[in-house]
RNA sequence: GGGCGUAUAGCUCAGUUGGUUAGAGCGCAUCCCUGAUAAGGAUGAGGUCCCUAGUUCGAAUCUAGGUACGCCCA
């Protein structure tokens, strides 16, 4: 039999015309669509209705799921990593939406800190904190309010044009009023609990600017110098002669020396030198290395380990502190006493990398130095441990203890005291050592200074455990980050400093005695305003008289909130006046969970139904950012030390189940520019947001992202990936719709007109209502497949959502997008060509299409929201009206119908795929193209689980891989061969060892033998050596190999056979189907309609084309609408010339006169 | 210097508790289809699974060491 097309017959339908019936139910879909001119469209009618509204109300009530936005700061230009986040922080809340929770979305902003500062600076052509105060606190201030608000335009588009549905109308402000009073709240909590207190910090100082630096800041400023090394001894006390060598390029940190410190378990010398007849203690490993430096003999007179040397007392190379503390001692808190300082530590840091192993101690001047001091102090019983001792003020130069140095800038006295010390026989050795060191990058000839700095510090360390038990229950994506990364850092945790000396951030709330130095914290404006005496509210009040404009938030900042003062609880007739410090704003984001409510002063019942979050996401740089700031003050918080703590009141009776504030956290890789490297405006490797949304649109650029790899994994933004996910994914999925539309149209094919009353979201018991719709189990496989492919998808598309797998719930709908779109409707096509509309095969053909559109509609929904909506509107809004959900986002998620799915139909078809695949690869073997027809394949089959049901599907295949018929070989010998080989994943545990002598002994065997007798007996024996191992059925795989000499092609369960015999019958069908193709691309050619009748010649002096065109003219005259088709030239055409096999022929085409 | 991560086809990336023929998309090549048509489809070529050593009957996968890159912290 032929195949022969179904012709369809409409006069008025011309698809590349687009000539429609007038009355065409669905709106007619345009061939080329511009995604970017559809999103416009679709975002203006989710605002005009309001359905993100719709969307929350319809789950009032619903259970909720939580989420938390990480506030972005919008006083820099949104990016596309910005897109990334917000498209991650999107696609959740709204699948979950649809699965029938209760999403709120609440906003946010970050709007304090250094950044915003920095910017008002450039502005002002200013740096550095002299210049600020000069320009006036009060004007910058105002400033900075004003720039945190520079790109919100900017923001609001990028967010609104990518779809991220957020409630930006009551969006959470960082400088707020309400967010700062709830800020204020948990830091008195901590006050008032002990965990806020003031120490010292080291920073990394800029003395002729009188300012701390940045990290970020101090890393710029790096630079190779030349500084001296210096070799100093420090005599023991009850050991004259026998001294400490010590290490350092900073000798002016050697007046404010406290300690020498030693690695316990490393082993040290002594050494003589015979110079001077005097001792020396070092590093044993270093012995040599020193001794080269000083060009002389150190011969070893001892070793001994560093623990022995630990509490030894030594000289420190200058009185200042010494002369009078030297012999001073304090309590330990273990019982006994011990002097409280000038003797040797342990510490873990010590190398032997460079120096000597002994390290000086000046804890004023470094953190690991700082860290021994505090550890030192630990030890004793309060107040009788070791002081900080400084002989530098913060201006560089030398106090008045440090006398003969005195007022000279440390840097400059590094040659004087090396001197003094030379001089004193103290100085050992002296060299010139270069190393990078950090400048200021405001005035890069001053070098930086370790300087110690007072610094509110919030006691993290206390809660250490609680915050690594927390963490181990949330849930991280990837994983690693737990244990890794995250868990690390809390495993190091130190005290947070909390205080910046800056202006345009959360004042710390602390109020001090002027007399006593006591302290108080208030978590409010109006608690502040109701303590005794209050002053200084009219700096605020007369700021607002004269710019009534300025937002009542301010009065809680610098400078306002300074001038407010009032009368000491502690000491009569003394004033409380607040301290200079703002806060870290890593504390302002992390405190958004109840800050966003203004908790506990307002919402409370906000917070209480919106803690802790399901869901939050960020990118990987938040990990001691805004993961670390949420977890901390919420563990501080909130857990039971907090908890069973009622001073500061308002907080739940009992601690949250853990973990809290988040239980799931995606962990965004990083994004790099195009070329690898960072994104940058200045190396134009990527490109705006806007500019991806004019080009692209948002649904390709939140495919890209959901789909093209993990979440987590660094992407390297590539706009020619963002593009490609339109013809892989939009555009496929559009070609379908597309299909079913023009074809709908031209049958008027209204499912509205078919079914009653409300349809709602169009699942499967509504459309079963419809006239013409027949039950599954009615219509024909190709439907059932199709259908049960779908609930399958739906399935994992669940299940991996559930666990926030985005991409691999992606994987699985661009699949049922292939499947629906390559195998069923390029199967089905000639139904929805069928003459008969009323054809019950025809309208299954429809409603199954049908059902599968709106249901993928309703699947890709959270992913591609733009494109799903489209489909919605036309396929099912659109004709109904009222009487169907609003918005594909106003429906349920669909759920999977087991009773569709059909496990055995679907590897039945895959293994029908599988098999049409490999006939197209013999064909291209043997270079047979499809249009040529063959008489037969022959198919292998290694086992025979679906043999049946292949064999019933033969007429599919054979019009697949264009062939007369099909057959089961009888005698696979003849083309192929078994290779046998053991199953290793069953033996190996059995056999082990003998692995490869059993894999040797199948391979060699003859293994249709083998299968034979396996077959017969259930088993076979194998010999080895003087082993013999049996094998059952299941122990071992059988592949099929193709034989050489046959077009064949083999697969992983089948072998398929082409038969490539050529009779004339099937030459001349051949050509028949060539000349066919050859005409209707000239009509094409020729702009004909479809119904246009033609006039065909033929000229060619071949005899066997002459005769295919004899044996087949009805044949080709039906399929080209030819009126006529003579052998010979047509006068007047212009002949196409073609190769048909190896002669030439000329074919004339015209339109016959009507 | 420390911590964490990454390394698989020309490019971007998958790869299940270790199982013996390592996959996808893009690109490339060849071809098919021509009533979804400025689309669509098939097939193919292309691999030292970063290197070295080890564990194992068996390693892309586990271990150790190294190399390169990225991020965070010093």
């Amino acid at each position: 039999m032929f195949y022969f097309r179904v012709r369809y017959s409409s006069p008025e339908f011309h698809p590349r015309r687009g000539r429609l019936p007038p009355s065409s139910m669905f709106k007619q879909v345009q061939g080329s669509v511009s995604f970017p001119e559809l999103e416009s469209r679709i975002g203006e009618f989710w605002r005009e209705r309001k359905i993100y509204h719709k969307s929350l109300a319809a789950r009032a009530g619903c259970e909720k799921f939580v989420f938390y936005e990480g506030p972005p700061t919008a006083n820099g230009m949104p990016h596309p990593g910005h897109c990334l986040t917000r498209a991650i922080k999107d696609l959740f809340p709204r699948y979950r939406t649809m699965r029938g929770y209760l999403c709120e979305r609440k906003a946010g902003w970050d709007t304090h800190g250094l950044p915003v500062e920095v910017e008002v600076c450039k502005e002002l052509g200013i740096h550095s904190k002299e210049e600020i105060e000069e320009y006036g606190v009060e004007p910058f201030i105002h400033k900075c309010q004003e720039s945190v608000w520079r790109y919100m335009q900017q923001w609001q588009q990028v967010t609104e044009r990518l779809g991220f549905w957020i409630d930006l109308d009551e969006a959470y402000v960082t400088y707020h009023q309400s967010y700062v009073e709830s800020v204020w709240w948990a830091l008195k909590s901590f006050f008032e609990r002990d965990l806020l207190y003031q120490g010292h910090k080291i920073v990394w100082w800029w003395a002729q600017g009188g300012t701390a630096l940045s990290s970020g800041e101090v890393g710029q400023g790096y630079r190779e110098v030349a500084d001296p090394s210096v070799y100093v001894r420090f005599p023991l006390v009850d050991e004259p002669d026998t001294a400490l060598l010590v290490w350092t390029t900073t000798p002016w940190t050697l007046p404010s020396n406290q300690f020498a410190a030693v690695d316990a378990d490393l082993e040290y010398a002594v050494v003589r030198d015979e110079q001077s007849g005097q001792q020396l203690i070092l590093a044993a490993a270093l012995v040599e290395s020193i001794a080269t430096k000083v060009k002389r003999e150190l011969p070893v007179v001892a070793t001994l380990k560093g623990r022995d040397l630990v509490g030894r007392r030594y000289r420190p190379p200058f009185d200042y502190y010494y002369a009078a503390d030297g012999e001073k001692t304090g309590r330990l808190t273990g019982g006994g006493s011990e002097r409280v300082a000038w003797r040797v530590v342990a510490a873990d840091f010590v190398t032997t990398e460079s120096g000597t192993g002994v390290v000086h101690q000046a804890p004023a001047f470094g953190e690991v130095d700082y860290d021994v001091l505090v550890a030192e102090q630990a030890r004793f019983v309060e107040g009788e441990g070791p002081q900080l001792i400084n002989a530098v003020a913060s201006d560089g130069t030398f106090t008045a203890e440090a006398l003969d140095y005195q007022g000279r800038w440390v840097k400059e006295a590094d040659k004087d005291i090396t001197r003094n010390l030379r001089d004193r026989g103290l100085l050992y050795h002296l060299e010139q050592y270069l190393h990078d060191y950090p400048f200021c990058w405001r005035a890069d000839e001053d070098p930086l200074i370790q300087y110690p700095r007072e610094s509110w510090f919030i006691r993290t360390t206390a809660f250490k455990e609680q915050m690594l038990e927390n963490n181990r229950q949330i849930n991280w994506l990837p994983d690693h980050i737990r244990d890794g990364r995250f868990g690390n850092f809390l495993e190091t945790n130190v005290d947070w400093a909390l205080s910046r000396e800056r202006f345009w951030g959360t004042p710390l709330p602390i109020w001090v005695c002027e007399e006593t130095g006591r302290k108080e914290a208030i978590a409010s404006y109006e608690e502040l305003l109701a303590k005794p005496g209050v002053d200084g509210v009219q700096a605020w009040e007369s700021a607002k008289q004269a710019r009534p404009e300025l937002p009542e938030d301010l009065k809680v900042h610098k400078p306002y909130i300074d001038e407010i003062t009032y009368d000491s609880p502690f000491a009569a007739g003394a004033r409380m006046r607040r301290v200079p410090e703002v806060i870290d704003c890593w504390f302002d984001s992390g405190a958004m969970p109840f800050a966003q409510w203004g908790y506990p002063h307002t919402g409370e019942s906000d917070f209480g139904s919106q803690f802790p979050a399901d869901f939050i996401s960020e990118a990987l740089d938040q990990t001691r950012g805004w993961f670390y700031s949420l977890l901390a003050i919420s563990t501080l918080l909130f857990d039971k030390q907090g908890a069973s703590d009622s001073q500061s009141g308002g907080q739940a009776a009992a601690p949250p189940a853990l973990p809290h504030p988040y239980r799931n956290c995606i962990v965004l890789g990083l994004m790099l520019g195009e070329d690898g490297t960072k994104m940058a405006k200045s190396k134009r490797n990527y490109r705006e947001p806007g500019e991806i949304f004019d080009l692209h649109g948002a649904d390709a650029l939140r495919w890209y992202f959901f789909a093209k790899q993990p979440p987590w994994s660094s992407i390297i933004y590539s706009e020619q990936a963002i593009k490609e996910s339109i013809p892989e994914f939009l555009l496929r999925l559009w070609n379908v719709y597309s299909f079913f539309v023009i074809y709908a149209n031209i049958d008027g094919f209204d499912p509205s007109e078919l079914i009653a009353g409300q349809v709602d979201q169009l699942d499967s018991a509504t459309l079963s209502t419809a006239a013409g719709y027949r039950t599954v189990a009615q219509r024909s496989e190709l439907d059932r497949w199709i259908l049960s492919e779908l609930q399958r998808t739906a399935g994992v598309v669940i299940e991996c959502m559930d666990r926030y797998d985005n991409f691999a719930a992606c994987t699985a709908i661009t699949d049922c997008v292939d499947s629906l779109s390559n195998w069923y409707l390029r199967r089905a096509r000639p139904r929805f060509w069928a003459n008969d509309k009323t054809a019950p095969e025809k309208l299954d053909a429809y409603w199954t299409t049908y059902e599968c559109l709106t249901t993928l509609s309703k699947l890709i929904a959270p992913f591609v929201p733009f494109l799903a909506e489209e489909l919605w509107q036309n396929l099912a809004a659109g004709i109904f009206a009222e009487r169907a959900r609003e918005s594909v986002h106003l429906c349920d998620y669909p759920k999977p119908n087991a009773e569709l799915l059909d496990e055995q139909l679907s590897q039945g078809m895959s293994l029908g795929r599988e098999i049409s695949s490999l006939g197209r690869a013999a064909r291209m073997n043997a270079k047979l193209k499809v249009r040529q027809p063959l008489a037969k394949v022959e198919i292998v089959l290694a086992s025979d689980e679906h043999r049946d049901w292949l064999e019933s599907h033969g007429a599919l295949i054979c019009e697949e891989l264009n062939v007369k018929s099909l057959e089961f070989t009888s005698e696979p010998e003849k083309y192929i061969d078994y290779q046998v080989q053991p199953d290793f994943k069953r033996l190996g545990p059995r056999v082990g060892k003998q692995m490869p002598a059993v894999k040797k002994a199948l391979g060699e065997a003859d293994g249709a033998t083998l299968l034979a007798q396996l077959k017969r007996d259930g088993k076979v024996e194998l010999a080895l050596g003087d082993e013999t191992v049996e094998l059952s059925d299941e122990d071992i795989q059988v592949r099929l190999q193709a034989k050489e000499g046959w077009s064949a092609a083999q697969g992983q369960q089948c072998v398929v056979v082409l038969d490539t015999e050529l009779t004339p019958e099937l030459l001349a069908e051949g050509i028949a189907r060539d000349l066919v193709r050859v005409i209707q691309d000239q009509r094409k050619e020729m702009g004909c309609e479809f119904t246009d009748r033609i006039e065909v010649g033929i000229e060619t002096n071949a005899a066997e084309i002459r005769a295919a065109v004899d044996t087949f003219l009805a044949y080709i005259t039906q399929e080209t609408l030819a009126v006529e088709l003579k052998l010979g030239p047509l006068e007047g055409v212009e002949p196409i010339e073609i190769s048909v096999g190896s002669e030439r022929v000329r074919v004339y085409v015209r339109r016959a006169a009507s």
